[in-house]
DNA sequence: CTATTGTGAGACATTGATGTCTCATGTGGG
DNA sequence: CCCACATGAGACATCAATGTCTCACAATAG
């Protein structure tokens, strides 16, 4: 095969594959193992070298999704400055990892009850506490909980993502709509 | 077998099936047909007597989930009062369906492409039309797109059946919760 | 040059869900 | 009493995806 001349190490391949396969799964969640071989330009018998079978290359790519999420949630400093800017500053940070956070997203709700990976945890803890530094500081309203406002926040990329994946909403409006929304709500501010 | 004794019309049982399946698929979206039979009381063949196929129960699902939101929104006087009343009053009669547009919501990311129920267009031109309303009453803020509050409307409605379902929030708090957050943010008032 | 290694292609068995069919049963209506 | 009909149970073929295997080929290192 005219395949790239480079001595692929299976590590460079590995994050490469991956990459093809959030970017596949994003688009269409039910991709066969074939189809993500496809589009990683790779054969499936390579792609079961890498992943033992599809479990395992989901759970890698929720390993992948948590660690850019956690990525994202470290430039965006969200102990720093107001509370608010830093919703939008990790909003403008996790957008390219957002329709990988959709697939995700989707596919715990088909894990009935089963535990999962352990890093969600810490990312809800992560973001609830954003959310609850906020509101100790009276800048956010305390009637809405924080674990509220972080499946929120969940909801709503999941949903700007699938939104901007149909070409329903430009990807350009993705962060300020959504930090916008979850932030100020469609209501008028009169006092502004 | 110890079935109901009364003169049960197909008709009748169609509706009871159709109820069960959508309870089960709102915890379970890859229910087997096998489960759905079990789950409405009734052998697979039975089920396969009511509706063709796995494509065919979704269909009807589909149909019932539009239908019910349709008469959700008629009971919500859409067009009367405040549309942030309305809003709230919408939230409140939907949720009923909530776990229903949650699978539903899911089901349409994975139809790639292909065509779908018409009634979609027509509950999105209605919603919008409530937000549009909202935004020329000077009501609703203009920055955020009516398309982008509907789709926020449907991700925030499937978020909140989500969280409720695994306990996480209390069913109590979903009207309201989705109410306060998708019209007043996260931030603080400070006029009130 | 030669051995090693990763790869692509494809065959193969397996599994799980699905759709179709038959048959016995039980019930209600005539 | 008898017939029609819906049902439950189960057998059966089908189909798609998966996982495993072998083998030939190309590239690279020694």
């Amino acid at each position: 095969m005219s395949h790239v001349g480079y001595p692929c190490l299976m590590a460079l391949d590995r994050d490469h594959v991956l990459r093809s396969a959030a970017a596949l799964l994003t688009r269409k969640s039910t991709a066969t193992m074939d189809e993500v071989a496809k589009a990683a330009g790779i054969s499936r018998a390579t792609l079961h070298r890498h992943f033992a079978g599809r479990d395992a290359l989901v759970r890698a790519l929720e390993a992948l999704g948590i660690a850019e999420c956690d990525a994202a949630l470290d430039r965006a400093r969200p102990e720093e400055g107001a509370a608010a800017d830093a919703v939008r500053r990790l909003l403008r940070e996790i957008q390219p990892a957002a329709g990988l956070l959709a697939f995700l997203y989707g596919e715990n709700q088909l894990w009935e009850g089963e535990r999962q990976h352990d890093g969600w945890q810490r990312l809800d803890a992560r973001i609830g506490a954003l959310f609850q530094r906020g509101q100790q500081a009276g800048e956010f309203r305390i009637d809405l909980t924080p674990v509220w406002l972080t499946e929120a926040l969940y909801g709503l990329i999941a949903s700007g993502a699938w939104a901007t994946l149909d070409g329903r909403v430009a990807a350009r409006d993705f962060p300020t709509m959504i930090a916008e929304l979850l932030l100020g709500g469609a209501l008028r501010r009169e006092e502004s």
